[in-house]
DNA sequence: GCCAACGTTGGC
DNA sequence: GCCAACGTTGGC
């Protein structure tokens, strides 16, 4: 066994990219407004590896791997009336999302698309391959993320 | 653009 | 605490 944790992040390219990461090399991931995934990414630990996922584009797919570097950053977004995650019942005293930050590690040499991992992995080894699943953040186990990486490296 | 899945909200 | 209505995600 490991105590390296493998996770799988989502993200819209139009939004931010797996190159738009490769420019900046580190990046604080906000935004994230469901509980389900920001209690994952409180259990996450620093040297985690995560792969990016680019998810509502053509086509969906494992496109990089990253890793965690920072943890529990109060998510700075929450507060900010302008932004798009702005949460009016957040208040400073008690914050109600937070983020980490991630290095940029490499981009898949290929991209490993949905229909690709749909053949490889059912949805109990892998979530992102059940139909509407929803989740921005998913653990990943470890003998699948072997494979994965295997996949893009 | 459609729609399945499913989380969130609010009336009661 | 139930549950219908609503909103969001994201593949197709």
């Amino acid at each position: 066994m490991t105590d390296v944790n493998y996770w799988l992040m989502k993200s819209e390219p139009d939004a931010y990219s797996i190159d738009t990461l490769k420019n900046d090399g580190v990046t604080l991931w906000d935004g994230i407004r469901n509980y389900q995934a920001r209690n994952y990414m409180r259990t996450m630990k620093k040297g985690d590896k995560v792969f990016f996922y680019h998810s509502n584009c053509k086509p969906p797919g494992i496109v990089g791997l990253m890793e965690i570097i920072d943890l529990n950053i109060v998510d700075p977004t929450q507060f900010d009336q302008q932004s798009k995650y702005f949460d009016p019942k957040s208040k400073p005293e008690n914050p109600r999302w937070d983020c980490v930050k991630v290095k940029f590690l490499f981009k898949s040499k290929t991209i490993l698309s949905l229909p690709e991992l749909k053949i490889l992995f059912n949805e109990n080894d892998l979530l992102v391959v059940k139909k509407g699943n929803r989740l921005s953040i998913l653990p990943v186990k470890y003998n699948v993320a072997k494979k994965l990486l295997e996949k893009i490296s």
